[in-house]
DNA sequence: TATTGTTATACTCTATAACTATA
DNA sequence: TATAGTTATAGAGTATAACAATA
C-alpha cells in the first residue's frame, strides 16, 4: 500500500566552502529541516498504513473532532484544498463507517459532516500511533531536549505564518504545473 | 512556474487531551517537524525558480560539484531515483550547458557527467539563494539558537541513519503507487 | 549474457470546470 | 443568479519494462 517512491528533491548544501575552519554550512538548518521533515510525514504515513488510512484521512477526523456539522466547503477551506477533492476522500471514510455526511435541513444542498463512534475509535487509535512515532523519531534526544526542540520550532513556525492545525503537502515541489483539467461542455 | 497547489497531509494532534494542564501534545513536536519541512522545502523550491530550476536540477548539480566524472547509473543511486528519470533531468541542465556528457572511451556505454564553468556559476548562485532561504526562515532565532537548533536536527537525523546529501522527496506520502508502467514488446 | 543509457508506457495524483440540485 | 456537492477531464509526475548499443 505505501509506495517506497523516492523523490529528488534537495541536496544538501554542506560543501567545502569554508577555509579549513570546518564551518557548517548557513543553510545546513534548512535543509536539515526539509529533510527531517520529509522523513516524519514519510514515516507518519507509513504508521498509518497499520489502519489502512492515508494523511488526508487522518487530517480530515481530526477536523471533525474539532469542528463537528462542518459543511464540506468549509472542511475543505481548513484543509487547504478544493472541495471536489474532498468527495473521495470523505467517500473513503464514510465507507468505513468513520463519518457520515447527514443531510441539512435548513439548506438541502449542504451536507453536515460528522464523525461517527468508530470514527473517534480510529482517531485514538492514530493518536497511539502518533505517540510511538515521536518516540522513535526523538530517541536521540532527551525528554529535555526535545522540548526545546519543539519550542524552537514552534517559534519559528509562528512567525513563518504557520496555522497550527493542517499543514499542506508536499506535492509540488518540483515546480510543476498541476494540470488544468475541466469537463467537457455537454453539447 | 511555481505551483500553489496544495495537499492535505496531516493535522496537528494539538487538540485537547490534557486534563486542563495545557499539556502540549506528545506528537506536537513530529507535527513541527514534517509541517516546517514542507514549508522550508516549498519556498526553497520558490527561490529555486528564479534561476528556472527545481530542486532535483540543484541536487544534481551539486553531487556533480562532489563527485565529477560520476556516471549516471551512479547518480541515480546517489540521488535515490531510477536512472531512466535522471535522463531528462540531465537532458534539462545539458540544454542549458550547465553540465556536461563526455564519452568514456574505455567503455562507450558510460557517459561521464561534467559540471561546466556555467554550471559552477549557476551552483554559486544557488548557494547565494539557500543562505538568503535560510536567513528569512529563522528570523524568529537569534543566531546561537539556530546553531542549537541545527545541533538537535543534526543529532536526530544522524540517529535516523539519513544521509547528509540528499533527501528523498515527499512525493508519495499519500499512500499510493505511482503507477506500473512498461513498454510494449515490440512485435 | 550483462550492463549503460534511453524511450515508451501505464498508473497515479490533482486542480479545473461543467453539471445537478437546491436556494 | 448564486451556492453546495459531484463528476468528468486534462495535465503532469514517476517507476517499470523493453530497447539499442556496447561489453
Amino acid at each position: 500500500m505505501i509506495s517506497i517512491c523516492k523523490n529528488i528533491c534537495m541536496s544538501s548544501p554542506s560543501a567545502s566552502e569554508g577555509k579549513g575552519k570546518a564551518a557548517s554550512s548557513p543553510s545546513a538548518a534548512a535543509f536539515l529541516l526539509a529533510q527531517l521533515g520529509s522523513h516524519a510525514a514519510s514515516k507518519f504515513a507509513g504508521h498509518l498504513t497499520e489502519l489502512k488510512l492515508v494523511p488526508a484521512h487522518a487530517g480530515i477526523l481530526r477536523i471533525l473532532s474539532q469542528t463537528p456539522a462542518i459543511t464540506q466547503q468549509a472542511l475543505a477551506r481548513k484543509l487547504g484544498t478544493v472541495p471536489s477533492r474532498l468527495v473521495g476522500l470523505l467517500d473513503d471514510v464514510e465507507g468505513r463507517g468513520l463519518i457520515e455526511r447527514r443531510m441539512n435541513r435548513d439548506d438541502r444542498r449542504r451536507h453536515a459532516v460528522y464523525l461517527t463512534n468508530e470514527g473517534r475509535a480510529t482517531l485514538r487509535k492514530i493518536g497511539e500511533l502518533s505517540r510511538g512515532h515521536q518516540r522513535t523519531l526523538f530517541t536521540a534526544l532527551s525528554e529535555e531536549e526535545q522540548e526545546q526542540l519543539a519550542a524552537l520550532l514552534q517559534r519559528v513556525a509562528d512567525e513563518q505564518g504557520l496555522t497550527r492545525d493542517v499543514h499542506p503537502g508536499y506535492r509540488t515541489l518540483g515546480g510543476h504545473t498541476p494540470g488544468k483539467g475541466g469537463r467537457r461542455k455537454r453539447r
